[in-house]
Parts: structure tokens; C-alpha cells; sequence
DNA sequence: ATATATTTTTAGACTTGTCTAAATTTAAAA
DNA sequence: TTTTAAATTTAGACAAGTCTAAAAATATAT
């Protein structure tokens, strides 16, 4: 078994894999952590040690197989976690993340699976994140960022990139939600602005800040 | 806030005054948490420094007003937990004890309120123990041993003492349950055992082991 | 290509919670 | 009441995970 703070280190280092190049660094990882380079360096040691990620000295880590299997597992606790919060317990999709980071490093398989069941085993998280499958596989989708997305083509919302309060109340406070319609009706090279169309008819000016963490789908 | 082994430590006085004597001894309490005496002594220092606990060298331990108000915090999520591992995830009810000791961990108030509300404010864990309310008092009722139990008057079980498992599976296997009725028909005082109808006219011998760890309640 | 800045690692320290072994106190028995 | 036994505490050590400050390696800029 491993301990809460291995398991975050495992997540955290899967995600940047995900989100930055295969080899993930230091001080990326200390950010994501909120933690000192130092004692990632430390626990990067004993990681390997374990097995659990390729480290060699002032080059960064990657996860190995197993590690891979151990962080699939932490996100896929967390994700299951989140639908519960939000399905059975109305939490709003912004208020659930705190809860799944302590949620997700209980232990035991038995629980994870009757969650999963009792969910009616659910694909996606509130964020339009995929939940891993049992057995480490990682569903992906051809979802594009709606910054990359063309005018005048109706897509839905499927995956909130950044999961953070202020992105998520924003969505909530336009009525933008995963599977929501939407459409580029016009696009500015300024700023990298947009105005786009809901469903409902509402025309809303977004910032490439917030279109560049939504993807969307064709519909 | 406080470290899971404080809330642990907490939870176990609580426990212990209720059964024991009001003075809880460090032998007592390493027993309970399978640790060794001096790391007791070593944590009711700390306890006492937080004013969680009474603490007088060689003299036992008492929670305080504020060390209560923790140790049923605890025990309130224990308890809740554990009805919703059986109502509503199908655990057995001897297979819950573990998880809850995890879930009990958690920090969030909103997460428990919540959770309250969706197993619909249950007043009795699976094992007939009470749940403590959210302002910290824990419901008591006039339940009595069946061991000091009359003959020939219906009573029904509402709650079982020891929750190992060796008991739940014993009383599962039997089908004596919460609410079972139980009529005692016989007592023996060679080992005081005694012999029960249960409503269904199936005759038992229980050992005074068994009867001594069963609460029964006046039909 | 050399100087400067940034990143990463090392060394040593600290905290939490635990342990063993020895010393001390309290309780029980002769 | 004195001796023996049991319970409790102290002292010193250890593991996990973190930190600061300084050293070493790598990357960047002129």
C-alpha cells in the first residue's frame, strides 16, 4: 500500500505527463504540490525506489507501468468520488474537488467498486473528465479546445479543462454547463476574444482564457 | 483541525469512559488502538497541552467538554458512514467496520450534513448504535443486556455491543438481527447460557458470551 | 564562449507519531 | 509492612515527510 502523499505525487505527476511533455520536471511538480523543489527531489528518490517512476538526476521523471496503474486508480477513486458529491449529495461541480483530494486515498477496493455501481457506472466526472476503467484504461474522446474551434458550427461543451472555483462559477453564472450548446458566432484577433450563441439565443463575449480551458464537441 | 491519530485517541477515551470506569487508564487505551504505552503517554501529553483531555501522571485520563465534542464528531461519522455503506452500497454489516475508520477522517462539515440528508437524518448505525446529533449529543435509550434479561417477555434486539466480526456473522448466520424478536425460554446457570424462541419459533441455545454482547428493548 | 540566471540536488534540521529499554510509581500479595 | 508484580513514564532512537540554506548542474543571454 502507499501513502497519501506517494498517491498525490503519482496523480500529480500523471496529470503533467497529460498535460506538459512525457518528461516531467522538479520544480513543475513542487508547483502543482504546493511544496518545496527539495522535498520533491526527496520523494522522487524513493519513488523510484520503489519502481514507481523513471528518475534520473536533474533530467525529471516519468511513470512507469506501475506507477501509471497506481495513479489511473487515485484518479479514478477522485472522479468517482466527484459524481457521488454532485448526483446523490447535490454538491455544485465547483464545490467538490477539497473533498475528492481526501476522498480518493480511501482505501479499499470493495467500496470503490459498489460506488461505481451505485453511480450506474458513469464514463465522465462533472468536469467532462473521463473516469479511468478498472483495469488503468484511460477513455479519451475527440474533444477540441473551443479556442481552436470554428465559427458558425454547433459543438456541445464536453470537459472543462481547469477545474478551478473561478472558472467553474463563471460557467455556472452564463448557464454553461457539460453538454450545453454553443457556437462561435464571431472571433477577434485582438485579444483572441470570441461571441458566441447559446442554445437559448443569448450572445456571450468570451476571453481566450476561458475558451481555451472548455473543450467542446461536434454535435 | 486534528490529525487522524488524535481523533483516533479521542474517539477510543470516549469509548472507553462509556464501558470502563469515567478514568481511563494508558494500558486501556493501547490496548484499544494497538500501540504501546509510552506512545499513549507520549499522545495524552499532547492531548492535555490542547486541552483535550484531563491528564495526571499515573492517574488516567478524562475527555474534556471541547475533547468530547470531537470524539462524538468522530463517532457521528463513523456511524453515518456506516449506514451508508449498508443501506445504500450493500455492505454486510460486518464488513463495514474498516472503511468507516477511514471515512470517520474526512473533513468536511458540508460533506456530513449532506450526507445526513440523503440517508434521511437516521438516528442508529447498522449495529443499533446511536448516531450522535450534529450539536454533539448522542441519543441514549432503555436498552438492557439480554444476558440480565427476563424469561417469557417478547423483546426485540436494538443493538449489539462488540461489533467484531465473529458476533455479526454469528447473529447474521442465526438471523438475529436489529429488531429481531427474542423471547428467552430457558436460562441455565451452569454457564448461564440460556435458550431462545425467535419469532419465527426457531429455538436457540446462546452462549452468555453472545448474551452478554446483546442489547434488547422491551416490545 | 563565457557569464549569469535558473533549476535541481545535497546536507542537515525539524515535526509527528511511533518504538525499545530502563527507571519510576502505584497496586497487590505474602 | 515489606516484597513482588504490574502499570506508567522517561529517555533516546527511528521513519516519513517536509523545510532552509548552500552547493552543483543545466540553461540562457550577451
Amino acid at each position: 500500500m502507499f501513502s497519501h502523499s506517494e498517491e498525490n505525487y503519482l496523480k500529480v505527476i500523471h496529470n503533467l505527463e497529460l498535460t506538459n511533455s512525457k518528461n516531467v520536471s522538479t520544480t513543475l511538480i513542487a508547483n502543482e504540490l504546493q511544496t518545496k523543489a527539495s522535498s520533491v527531489t526527496d520523494m522522487l528518490k524513493k519513488l523510484a525506489d520503489k519502481k514507481l517512476v523513471n528518475y534520473e538526476k536533474y533530467k525529471g521523471v516519468t511513470l512507469t507501468k506501475q506507477g501509471e496503474i497506481i495513479a489511473l486508480n487515485v484518479v479514478r477513486k477522485h472522479r468517482l468520488w466527484e459524481v457521488f458529491l454532485v448526483d446523490k449529495l447535490n454538491f455544485n461541480w465547483d464545490e467538490v474537488h477539497e473533498v475528492a483530494e481526501q476522498l480518493e486515498h480511501i482505501k479499499s477496493d470493495q467500496l470503490i467498486d459498489r460506488l461505481d455501481a451505485f453511480l450506474n457506472y458513469p464514463t465522465k466526472d462533472p468536469h467532462g473528465d473521463p473516469i479511468p476503467t478498472k483495469n488503468g484504461k484511460m477513455p479519451l474522446d475527440n474533444s477540441i479546445l473551443l479556442s481552436d474551434a470554428h465559427a458558425d458550427i454547433v459543438y456541445e461543451v464536453s470537459c472543462v479543462k481547469d477545474n478551478s472555483k473561478s472558472l467553474l462559477q463563471f460557467l455556472d453564472k452564463h448557464a454553461i454547463t457539460i453538454n450545453s450548446e454553443i457556437t462561435i458566432v464571431d472571433k477577434f484577433d485582438f485579444d483572441d476574444s470570441m461571441t458566441v450563441k447559446l442554445s437559448n439565443g443569448i450572445l456571450l463575449t468570451l476571453s481566450n482564457k476561458v475558451s481555451a480551458n472548455v473543450f467542446v464537441n461536434l454535435k
